[in-house]
DNA sequence: CTGTTAGCGCGTTCAA
DNA sequence: TTGAACGCGCTAACAG
């Protein structure tokens, strides 16, 4: 049983007195070996520790069984959940990751030089790319699904949290317990997700006949405090709901509020977030938000790529999930 | 400039009237090639829009470029900071990361068949390994670096963080600042930080004279509220510091206290945690802890591999380093 | 059912 | 400096 390195199907195809093609046949699905052939085999290539190399087998197959994750930032609080499921799933699938993680978005073409190279089956990404990159898919044949992101200009399998039906459920929800002057912090300019869900809220107000001053945040926890100062300072202190597109801005503008302003949330400042990470549920701040479906999201991706890397010719599909109102109380809704 | 599927190294050498071994020699670092032939290979290349292909090379080579990067829980929340930093030190070094996450600590087992099948040049674990397990990576040849653990009875690479140095500098100063029924929320039985720290602390109390009451939690937001409960009962509510085993916990049995049971802290309960996660430090929490030196700790991981993938005989080392004292607001130190 | 043969795309000798 | 030839470890026809 000592487990040695660069063991072959020759070496194994020698002990089992078999043939090189044997031992592939034996280690594939539904080849026709005779039972008592594949029995020796096996003994043959557990004694001698040997491991089929999935490389050499990418090489021929042209399948690598490596799907490429692009995420921009994995601190966010919000993706680790998402990379644990979407890992987990594709596992399940016999499906490697290969995972990129961006310290800046213009690493994303150097990133991409590496996913090309490597042959990948498919790939998930969260991250912003361009039209060109985009194309760059399609022309080179890899299945990409895109994670809470749409291709702009170009048709491209997503999955998304629908932006419009939780902003309106929160927006909705606040104007009709009274709230009349709304604050929004919103994301970078160049955050999709940001721009959807600010968007919403402000469609949604207009047509309640309401108006909000806007500040952009980074979607950090510093942000959401500083966002609210601001806010705070532009309305004379007049503020009565804020509209805050992630969840960790929000929090730290509760924070903000309770300790730093000193006003009571959300007896007098409602809040609201949106996610559903797991702070957002803590007692210390019961997140009046919006929970994006993770499991069902993940899942689907996974089942998109799948289909697309077994049908290459699948149509792009945009699958969008409705978030569930937490209704908390960080926000006095009705 | 049409990028196309499936362009070999052959395309490229016919385009450009050479030989395909003079392709690969124009994109291997100082191979002899004359300056202008490698002029016309790289138009020629660029033109068709040839990748190399690193499954191919990785075959021939037999260094794949990749590396397995293996943490048991990612919702951990400390972790994802870890592998951001991983995966961006590592692709500065022009490796790829391979991830796997495990649902249970039994895929162990199921994940190992896989990196051996990837011929991973080494990898990264942040898990539960047995000591057979260990010794498959060596006799694998395959270099192992162990982070927040170390090789149990086999001797392994490892970067720490000093449980005993951090527990210690809480402890003294929880002791100094005249706290007396102390209570320690542990992790699960299998987790090594976990008993590392539990024991740190609880040996550091007799070095006072001092012992504590123990509880067991998960790591997790709700067993810091569930174990200072448990304590609080076991004491007749006389507990005056409470020292958690990680952040998470220390954060739940903070809410608890001042939300559920009205204990003030730190003015009736000092609470500690460890890691220094980010939300450690929001204003809610101001969490006094020990915060790890991630970016050191990551930093060595990564040169600690790499060095053992260039040199496999390097000799085990264990790399431990001091955290940080955070002082925070909650607890009373001297 | 089994063995033989021919590549997958590339790096690496070895002569020229 | 360059090209021809070989082989990395494996799958996939194709005969037998």
């Amino acid at each position: 049983m000592t487990e040695k390195v660069g063991v072959t199907s020759y070496d194994v195809a020698r002990r089992a007195g078999v043939s090189q093609s044997a031992v592939s046949r034996a280690f594939r699905q539904g080849a026709s070996v005779a039972p008592a052939t594949r029995a020796r085999i096996v003994e043959a290539a557990q004694a001698l520790g040997y491991e089929p190399n999935a490389i050499a087998q990418g090489l021929i197959t042209k399948r690598s069984n490596l799907v490429a994750i692009i995420i921009s930032n994995l601190t966010n609080l919000y993706y680790p959940e998402v990379l644990a499921e979407l890992t987990q799933r594709l596992s399940q699938h016999g499906v490697r990751v290969l995972l990129f993680s961006l310290a800046a978005e213009s690493d994303v073409e150097e990133v991409l030089g590496q996913v090309w190279r490597y042959r990948v089956d498919g790939a998930i990404v969260a991250a912003r790319l361009s039209t060109e990159q985009l194309s760059a898919f399609a022309n080179r044949g890899v299945p990409l699904v895109l994670y809470n992101r749409i291709g702009e200009g170009v048709p491209v399998a997503s999955v998304c949290c629908d932006s419009d039906l939780g902003e309106r459920a929160l927006v909705d929800g606040l104007v009709q317990a009274g709230h009349r002057r709304f604050g929004i912090i919103g994301g970078p300019a160049d955050s999709y997700v940001g721009e959807e869900r600010a968007n919403a809220a402000i469609n949604r107000l207009a047509h309640h006949g309401l108006k909000a001053e806007f500040v952009r945040g980074q979607f950090d926890y510093e942000s959401g405090g500083e966002g609210l100062k601001t806010l705070m300072a532009r309305t004379d202190n007049q503020l009565d709901a804020l509209i805050c597109v992630n969840d960790l801005m929000a929090i730290g503008a509760m924070d903000t509020a309770r300790n730093i302003i000193g006003r009571k949330v959300p007896g007098e400042l409602s809040i609201t977030g949106f996610d559903g990470v797991s702070p957002a549920t803590w007692e210390a701040y019961q997140l009046t938000t919006i929970r994006q479906p993770v499991r069902r999201m993940t899942q689907a991706a996974v089942a998109m790529l799948l289909e697309r890397i077994e049908s290459p010719d699948i149509s792009p599909e945009q699958r969008v999930f409705a978030g569930e109102l937490l209704s908390g109380r960080s926000a006095r809704l009705l």
